[in-house]
DNA sequence: TTGTATGCGTTATCAG
DNA sequence: CTGATAACGCATACAA
């Protein structure tokens, strides 16, 4: 029935007891602060659980609370079983882990800890239905399951979706203003910029971030009057590897090339300026490319990569504490919790060291940033 | 004693057994595929199973079985309740994410889930005590507690070291070979490029991974002649802001500049080549800079990156597997697991495409791996 | 092949 | 202030 290793002197509640020569029930007491003990006890039983390297067992404490103080992260990973990082997944690592920094922060504010688990295809329905199992609640991350699928699960236990299409009727939905973001990503570069010939080199297929970027780039450079070249010719992974084969195979394409370049991703826009530079195009004079996240290296990129600034640790952060009002049984409601994106500009659009100092540091008006160019 | 939520409707093993006519041994036999069940109960045991959405609870599993299934990865941060990431962490950012990525690969080909935490400081060590009550055994990574300071862990529970100095007497430790890294980058840098005044750009201080990579690097370069800057000038934080705040403070000093600048990872190389190329200064031509990670970007910087790789991914994989080993009973003696790093040239130390070409792809017998400049 | 009964380590509700 | 004691949900030895 039970098996014990080699690490066996795990101490119970009962031994504590025994060893302070009080009940269980004021160990339990004194552990977790409540009612009020005699000091003396208090001490004889603290000395005992420091004798004896006492502590709870957390599954009993969650099978007789009712609360396991867990909750899981969901994140998509390609179906194999590889051992080695496919290259599709390279590129979402820094989203994922900002993520998973932030998630774990409010967690442990809130006194729970996080469950990590990848998964995805088939298997991904029964991975979350198990995960019910240990959890208290579930943030469900982009693409681990189509969003039509998670509403039976999402009917009888809490569930958050992170990075939806926040159409779910049945879940919160946590996600950043995508739309916004590339709106004024394609506005700056065909108004300020005046191009007119331009390209979304996107990211995995399927993905909505990556559709919901590329469809307000797109409305927004045509309503202005410009092209966005066909999305077959575009399709990356996230990955900046992903992005340098799909930009020289549009080299090999021969055609006139796009005057820009604006990636899913700042990963991708990496890549394709690796194989821009590499077949001897100029960027930003020949070809501007820009990106979308504004990781930390971008600003230190040469040059530095004009790119859409979206919250990433802030959406762990926030997606926990939706999660957590659903746990506790507040806010059960659906809603689209969008985040605030807004653009960067450095120098891979084009704009010069002059042009950045002429404008204004701050023009918060359209949530614009523009960092000098140091 | 036990509160509800909104989403109740969570079913026991007792309803399924009522459902389906049957006592809860045998709905326990057919959901874990014990003994022999005829066909027929079986099947009204599943179809009551999927109607009452019926998922074991984890809790009442661990409780019984006295094993939890679940294992904890502990990294360290900076003791504080900032919401935001601190630059100290971004640089660490890449190396947790594919930590995290193996580990969790690892822990589910075994059936355990993987719990997260991050801590450091004076909480640190109850911190990891509470875990100790939620899992079945832990990895430890580098900081997050002394390494005097996790013996007593040790002792009586199965403990992982991911990346300390590989001298436990308690505990298996994981960690990748430094010294042979920055072993074959300081000769390359001195024998190759026949470079003779260089510096290293240090991680976090403390640190026992940038502490060994600094002496290596430094033993190795002295042996062959050549010197290496005092440390105290060359401080860093593992992110690419850090260094390019060191580099401009070292600038400043107005002291003729080293010929090469071997940094701790490669963000700081980011930041560091950023950090000179806007102070006008060519790379590698005037100084040239290298990493240590090998991230999937590097190859796509330009100049491309020279750097030491290592196995991130694999050292959460192996990190796993031998605290597994540890949790069923075996292999309980402290070890020291090393896993190889191997030189990656490609052209931020100098090697001209010319010269890339010259040299053999691969050098097996020092472990070296030549690029193309493609 | 199936059912009965017990224990796992807590929490929490009562009495005392 | 403290002590019995009943859940909590499941696994399993043992009985039928």
């Amino acid at each position: 029935m039970q098996v014990r290793g080699e690490h066996s002197p795990v101490s119970t509640i009962y031994d504590v007891a025994a060893r302070a020569g009080v009940s269980i029930a004021t160990v339990s007491h004194v552990v977790n602060g409540h009612g009020s003990i005699r000091q003396s006890t208090r001490d004889r039983v603290m000395h005992a659980v420091r004798e004896l390297h006492f502590v709870p067992n957390n599954a009993a404490r969650g099978l007789s609370s009712g609360s396991k103080k867990v909750i899981g992260l969901v994140f998509a990973r390609v179906p194999s079983e590889w051992t080695t990082c496919s290259s599709s997944e390279e590129g979402t690592l820094l989203f994922t882990d900002s993520v998973i920094r932030g998630a774990e922060l409010a967690a442990q504010r809130d006194g729970y800890s996080l469950l990590l688990h990848s998964t995805g295809g088939a298997k991904a329905a029964s991975a979350v239905a198990a995960l019910t199992g240990a959890t208290d609640g579930l943030i469900l991350t982009d693409r681990v399951l189509p969003e039509r699928r998670v509403t039976p699960f999402a009917r009888y236990f809490p569930i958050v979706l992170l990075a939806g299409s926040g159409r779910s009727r049945t879940s919160v939905t946590v996600r950043v203003d995508n739309r916004l973001g590339m709106h004024m990503m394609a506005e700056h570069l065909v108004v300020k910029h005046g191009l007119r010939r331009l390209a979304f080199l996107s990211g995995a297929a399927g993905s909505p971030d990556s559709d919901a970027r590329a469809d307000a780039f797109r409305r927004t450079a045509e309503a202005l009057g410009a092209t966005v070249e066909p999305g077959e010719w575009w399709r990356g992974d996230w990955s900046s590897a992903g992005a340098a084969v799909t930009v020289q195979r549009r080299l090999r394409l021969g055609a006139p090339l796009p005057e820009a370049i604006a990636c899913a991703n700042d990963s991708s826009a990496i890549g394709a300026q690796y194989a821009l530079s590499a077949a001897g195009i100029q960027v930003p004079s020949e070809v501007a490319v820009t990106g979308f996240d504004n990781i930390p290296l971008a600003r230190h990129l040469t040059p530095g990569l004009t790119t859409v600034h979206q919250p990433i640790q802030q959406l762990g952060v926030v997606a926990v504490e939706a999660l957590l009002a659903k746990v506790s049984g507040a806010q059960t409601h659906a809603r689209d919790i969008v985040l605030p994106t807004r653009l960067v500009v450095r120098a891979s659009c084009g704009c010069s060291s002059d042009a950045l100092a002429g404008l204004a540091r701050w023009r918060s008006d359209d949530a614009m940033l523009v960092e000098e160019a140091s």
